[in-house]
DNA sequence: CAAATGACTAAGCGCTTGCTTAGTCTGTCA
DNA sequence: TGACAGACTAAGCAAGCGCTTAGTCATTTG
């Protein structure tokens, strides 16, 4: 339920490996979330999963790999959300409103899973870290390139497009930090806020 | 240089002890900030500061007690810059800019710090939490405030006062996930950048 | 139906952890 | 000058760490 779905629909056919892995997976979500990586010890996944600790190494074959599994499906699917949204209209200034508004809305719903790989980047090994940071950079590029498009429509007044850029994703981002689900803001209606201050700092004034 | 002053000017007497627990602090900040709170070893806090292990113990009882002293110092900081900007000029718009831009140009400037802070408050023991919280509050309520004596003066249209409340200041905090000094970007350019996006967020339009 | 495969466990290895103990050294003050 | 206080170190303890080894068991395959 608050595992992201794996790159592939979802990774799996009927056998026994795969349920182990997603098991391991959400394993490691819950432990990480609740004690940070360094945090976190293989036992404790181990037997959040239900089996003994050499058994995770038949699966993964460090810890680390598991991280790079949440950050790397993580990545891919908030990359998918905003890729699909920015192509669902041609309208500039709908457009960054729907990418924000889907984008705070995805890390809303997966606020566990974006603050493991938001905080935890810095325990990837440095080859991960070179993949995720491909991935960041993609995400940027999207809305840097919205925001362009807007601007040279004429139909948006953004000095820096390249801050503004990493504004607007600061504003879906950062809600990991202090958003938990079943509270008092559902993720829709965070996404509605976000998508309407998101207007109102690219549009163009008076 | 990077650490943030201490609550009282500085902490200084001439004492030996004192100019110690400032190494310690400094030492844990260059160490959380490398590894984070639970991959930093008490070994390596006390080789950066230039001392045996068991030093470290004469000055701080615990760990996670320098962590509480750097998110203290941290959360009085930020918060006494923030009340300042919030009384410098009685015009509601400008007030809500500069408190921004301030607020910003400290987690720039003390980006470091500030990483620790956010992302080791569950660290944290639940005491320690506890009065970390309540600088926290501190802090939304004077947002909070001064958004809502905009719109009372008819200067500003702020459907949501709290989440827009929220939303600036995730603005100034998440750029220390991705801020690192010395880069292209200054302080006061994001600073001023921020400033300028947070009066678009709240100004009546057209 | 024997051989092979692969998921899994019990036990544990070598190392590191946070923190303590016991004692040394330096500077202060009666 | 000698008793004392407090900053500091060398050594180490108990616990816990990531990961491995050796082997069991159920299922698949020729």
């Amino acid at each position: 339920m608050s595992t992201i779905p794996a790159s592939p629909p979802a990774s799996d056919d009927g056998d026994r490996s795969s349920a182990t892995r997603e098991r391991l997976v959400e394993a490691a979500i819950e432990a990480f979330a609740a004690s940070g990586f360094a945090g976190t010890t293989t036992r404790d996944i181990a037997s959040r999963a239900g089996m003994s600790p050499a058994a995770v190494y038949v699966h993964y074959a460090t810890k680390e790999d598991l991280l790079f599994e949440i950050s790397r499906r993580g990545h891919r699917n908030s990359l998918q959300i905003l890729k699909t949204a920015a192509e669902s209209t041609d309208d500039p200034l709908d457009r960054v409103a729907l990418m924000v508004s889907e984008f705070s809305r995805w890390h809303a719903v997966y606020s566990r899973v974006g603050r493991i790989v938001q905080y935890e980047f810095g325990a990837l090994t440095p080859e991960h870290r070179r993949e995720i940071a491909a991935y960041r950079r993609g995400i940027e590029s999207l809305v840097r390139e919205a925001l362009t498009a807007g601007v040279e429509a004429g139909e948006m007044d953004v000095e820096d497009v390249k801050g503004t850029a990493l504004a607007l994703l600061s504003l879906s981002i950062d809600l990991v930090r202090w958003y938990r689900p079943g509270g008092p803001v559902t993720p829709k209606e965070l996404a509605e806020l976000h998508a309407n201050l998101a207007r109102k700092m690219v549009s163009r004034q008076r």
